[in-house]
DNA sequence: CTTGACTCTCCCCCTACTGGAGGTTGTATA
DNA sequence: TATACAACCTCCAGTAGGGGGAGAGTCAAG
């Protein structure tokens, strides 16, 4: 019989190692001095604490590895829980890709600029949402003001209070801007031939990006998130958004508290 | 301002995160009611906010992240942070990747026998070793014993107790065995023309697996391990070893209660 | 009998949060 | 104005797999 110290040193595994599977039942001692308390493990224990350092070389947690050492486990639960780490390992894998990818892409940013990029991309989910809102084509971006007051006072009208940030999709830039200004309500509207009700998709993955300043320097933001979603590998797959956050006063075009956040919806590009 | 839900639901984390990051001092709430401790937050924190989910997705600990959003870090230590995180990613990816390959050989081994194999298979770090032994070329295994009682009784006539489990080196086994029967011992020992002293290197990567059970059954053990080695991808740098764990009696050829290591050092074969 | 090496239990620490209990606060409705 | 009820607060416990250390008991050698 073998006392911990030494066992611990035939294994190669720490002596607290061994007392916490004591603790949590994955590998009893032989024996326990009732009087000392002193563990005594035997060689024929080996071949388990081996199994369990193999299994753990698997990234198989203790909890599993105590199913497969004590239940009598048939061939076939064991082939399904190995095919499922196996899947568990690609998704790791993928993951690290994405994250060096990442981390490269900002690299090769801060390069180019020698400094920490201004703006930062977060991937997010958006819900559905059903809004009112008034599609038309305009020249030039700032000329969706139009736009807005018409909804506005149609909604003030009817005394409809929004339920969220207002914003605009953008359907396209060429040759004229197709914009259509939004804002979020539950209820049903009454009809009009300009105001349109309706529900704006989901979407699973949202590149976003926040700018915070005047609008006249939002063109920054577009910029960057543009380029980070080719540099990522994404592929944008509906019209993009501008949610603006912070209530928006007529001025905002030159006013540096506005908040506005930009949103693509994208999707990886298959490589 | 923005109370700590709404600022949550724009941000896209849960409102315990947003807590938890005041806690720690990672990102603190514009201002706090002293009377009711609740926290507002304003829309101007959100680039803050996203700058640190996007960090988190490159892999760093908020810790980290801390760091770059307080202190003014220059570009370089910037770029310092980003590449060894650049190396971390890869070693995980290579782990993952040995991972993977262990749950296919593995995957395989059960597919062959539908059951989990009978040995495990364990790497391991061995420590130099100075030991006394007696080398010769002899026709089968079984013969080592003769060497043994050579080399015992020489350690007994000179009063010298061995220093740990026995072991025997095989250097060579064509045409004939080439073996190498040893005892680790501390001190010098007499001169003696059979009788050698010398150090066992200190092996960084040592493919191990355990046998118990009577010798007469202990190739299974050397077919298992063979198998695995070429499996996974290593190759055998050196002599193996066979480390006789419980004392071992002259009757161990069919004790079933006998406890072998064996030990072939291995390195990754370059794919 | 002493010394030094082992061993024991118990408690706290790590990450980045999540869940829950128990108690306020803010707002909308009856 | 009373009352729901959602939202908010603090504090505690738990996660996986141990590591570090305190304080006390045990074992073998000299």
């Amino acid at each position: 019989m073998l006392r911990i110290g030494e066992f611990s040193k035939i294994g190669q595994v720490s002596v607290k190692t061994l007392r916490y599977y004591d603790s949590v039942g994955l590998l009893k001692p032989r024996d326990v001095d009732p009087t000392t308390g002193y563990r005594y493990y035997s060689f024929d224990m080996l071949p388990k604490l081996n199994r369990i350092l193999a299994l753990k070389e698997l990234g198989l947690s203790l909890e599993q590895i105590g199913q497969l050492l004590e239940d009598e486990i048939s061939a076939e639960q064991l082939r399904g829980m190995l095919r499922l780490k196996q899947v568990e390992i690609h998704q790791q894998m993928a993951e690290e890709k994405e994250k060096l990818a990442r981390v490269e892409a900002r690299l090769k940013m801060i390069e180019q600029e020698n400094k920490m990029p201004d703006y930062d991309i977060v991937l997010k989910h958006v819900d559905a949402m059903s809004v009112a809102s008034i599609r038309d084509t305009i020249p030039t971006y700032p000329e969706q003001g139009q736009l807005w007051e018409e909804l506005e006072s149609f909604l003030a009208n009817h005394q409809i209070q929004p339920e969220g940030p207002c914003l605009t999709l953008y359907h396209s830039d060429e040759p004229n801007v197709d914009a259509e200004v939004c804002e979020p309500v539950s209820h049903a509207l009454p009809d009009n031939p300009r105001v349109i009700q309706h529900s704006l998709p989901e979407v699973d993955t949202m590149a976003t990006v926040i700018h915070h300043g005047p609008f006249i320097s939002i063109s920054e933001a577009y910029t960057a998130i543009i380029q980070w979603i080719e540099t990522n590998g994404y592929q944008i797959t509906g019209p993009s958004r501008e949610v603006y956050l912070n209530p928006a006063t007529n001025a905002s075009q030159t006013d540096p508290d506005t908040v506005t956040e930009i949103q693509f919806p994208v999707k990886k590009t298959p490589s």
